[in-house]
DNA sequence: TGTACATCAGTGAACGCGCGTTCACTGATGTAC
DNA sequence: TGTACATCAGTGAACGCGCGTTCACTGATGTAC
């Protein structure tokens, strides 16, 4: 028997990925060192190989577990489009624009993501088309059409969010938020009235 | 006077920013080393502060230009709408998404410039605004609908781009391409009658 | 024309540092008797 | 109950390596006279 109980280590690996998911979604997966992200759940860099066979499973982990969070945050949202219409409005807004790292992992790392290990990959990919296949099964028309219309959605606010991000001029970021969500919002046949041509200063919508 | 004539020195320079442009599409900002991008000039690490101030400063000069060759290159396609649906039709083909290398800096780069220094943030902001005027002056209606239209077609194109070499899935790759091209098309008010859900393989749509 | 000198783009070794990974060791706990 | 032992999550130093940056030096060329 370990002297812990026996959800000690798997405690601990779960607090690893969970801090992990925060830090590289800030600095990035290069940007991030074993022994800073050992640092964040606090431990010392020797442990980090008790727990992953390199720092890809590593990043192959989060990148799952953060896809999983993802989805299970979409379903408790409210039933049909009207819980898609919550989600992109909370996408698209200055907030998580300017959380990154509690944010969205595609709009943080998606690039560097396909620079990645195919471990990392695959994880992506798995977790991406049960994300899509959830918002589908969200919206109207035939499930199909609606496929496609959710892989679409997806990306959009996914380069809506990581073009905020990288523009110096605020005035251009909240334009392109607010001209994206007025987009996916049509896109979702919802009826809205914001002026996309006046974006909000850094608020909600 | 130096020793060469007075344009061989910027010359280098160019060449230094042309051949890294390649390789930071190719491996990421954080990814290539200043050894690795002088030898692929051809030259060795130690002349490369005779170029630049900084690896930032190399990496800001890099967007500014590659954002620039963008413009010009959308400048010589078909005028007004027709020249962004060819944009768009190369932009979302198999061919660009294999080859980051030679593609748009946008969908290499995008999540690792908005965590860059500010004068790659600055330069990126300055070259994109620019490349949606110039996609906004092709487009019809009133000037302020068609920057707004120009800019989520450009993220909507990014976005897809990215999500389209991230998974390791082809079919589901081929997909989001497909489907975007026809959001995309759609969006610009085009003819066209490709169907979405069943995507080329390998080829330009 | 021939020689001495100035210029300066480029070389290559070195700086301190952090990287991913390995490993001998620690020490708190549970088990055996 | 008390003691000896086994377990193993976690420590922290070390490995070789590549990073961004600095700098004394090289050597091909143009200029001066």
């Amino acid at each position: 028997m370990a002297r812990y109980g026996s959800e000690h280590k798997e405690a601990t690996r779960r607090r690893i990925v969970e801090t992990a998911a925060r830090r590289l979604k800030r600095d990035g997966i290069d940007g991030s060192g074993i022994a800073a992200l050992m640092a964040d759940a606090g431990l010392t860099n020797g442990a980090f190989y008790a727990h992953f066979a390199s720092k890809d499973d590593l990043v192959a982990s989060v990148v799952e577990e953060e896809l999983r969070l993802q989805s299970a945050t979409l379903r408790v949202l409210a039933p049909g489009s009207a819980g898609v219409e919550e989600l992109v409005r909370t996408y698209l807004s200055p907030e998580h624009r300017d959380h990154r790292d509690e944010g969205c992992p595609s709009a943080a790392l998606l690039d560097e993501i396909g620079r990645s290990a195919d471990v990392t990959r695959d994880a992506y990919t798995t977790g991406a088309k049960t994300l899509v296949e959830e918002i589908a099964a969200r919206l109207a028309g035939d499930p199909e059409a609606a496929h496609g219309r959710a892989l679409v959605l997806f990306t959009m606010i996914v380069g809506t969010l990581q073009l905020s991000r990288a523009v110096t001029d605020r005035d251009l970021s909240d334009e392109a938020l607010a001209r994206g969500l007025h987009q996916a919002l049509t896109f979702l046949g919802v009826e809205h009235d914001a002026d996309p041509s006046h974006p909000p200063t850094g608020e909600h919508p």
